[in-house]
DNA sequence: TATCTAATTGCAAATTATTAACATTTAGTA
DNA sequence: TACTAAATGTTAATAATTTGCAATTAGATA
């Protein structure tokens, strides 16, 4: 069920190294936004340089391979560019993220963009901040 | 016009000093953001640390009389908790922003805090990106 | 009004996240 | 197989923010 990111990668015409397919393989399949300190610890053993994981964080997200997001977490997130938009929820306690869509919202949004007196709007982002079951029960 | 410091310093518990007032009096009126570093400059004759600045901007956001902004510029903006809930749209290319309320998108926001499976949803953030009128045309 | 104490500030150094410069290596093409 | 631009490693730099600690001060209290 993984994602042939070998094909990704020359569609997008980044070259296909295995420092890039190691990199995006420890994206989870459910979208979870992960940061490069993430992604450097589970690649210890292969002994990849910090730098080349920023690096190419970059490039995939200028490729729109991912997606770079502002959880307030002091660095930057990122997840797979995956097929349904849609935003995150995050505990201000534990970290932990859930992800949600909402159609009103994005109507909103687009009722926004297109009244507003700004010469195109590009991109949102929402997030909501809380306490998650888990810390909300254990307090 | 212009806000009592004085009393909202009291107010919250928080220390009267000349530093702080000179600090909330950079704040514009009209509520647009700003960062530790504008402030600073601002207050450059006054001679105070950016520590202190930074400290300050903390202490604030705590008691509630700052919002920090996350805008996606590489450093925290801050502006004055007003009395009216709004977001900001923020020009990518120079950074220009501007606010906008709308109740069907925070309508559409507490539907989803409700309905969540989060404890508790306490706060959110919503930014809209684009290029604003002055750059679309001089571009 | 003088004194006291916790809160505030200044200063220097540390930390964290990220980027830059540059030499070396390698994927993909000719 | 050779070539070249792209990718990587290394080291060092930068930007934003935080920490530790000593000196100062606002505001409470005697």
């Amino acid at each position: 069920m993984s994602k042939d990111f070998s094909t990704v990668l020359r569609t997008k015409g980044l070259k296909n190294t295995p420092t890039r397919k190691a990199i995006l393989e420890v994206f989870p399949e459910d979208c979870k936004p992960i940061n490069a300190e993430y992604i450097f610890d589970r690649l210890k053993k292969k002994d990849i340089n910090l730098v080349t994981i920023y690096r190419n964080l970059d490039s995939f997200e200028q490729a729109g391979i991912l997606k770079r997001l502002n959880l307030d977490k002091g660095s930057a997130y990122y997840e797979l560019t995956g097929n349904h938009h849609h935003h995150h929820i995050v505990c201000t306690n534990c970290g932990s993220t859930e992800e949600f869509g909402a159609h009103d919202i994005e109507n909103a949004i687009n009722k926004i963009s297109k009244s507003s007196l700004f010469g195109a709007i590009n991109t949102h982002s929402l997030e909501l901040f809380g306490v998650c079951k888990k810390c909300a029960t254990v307090k």
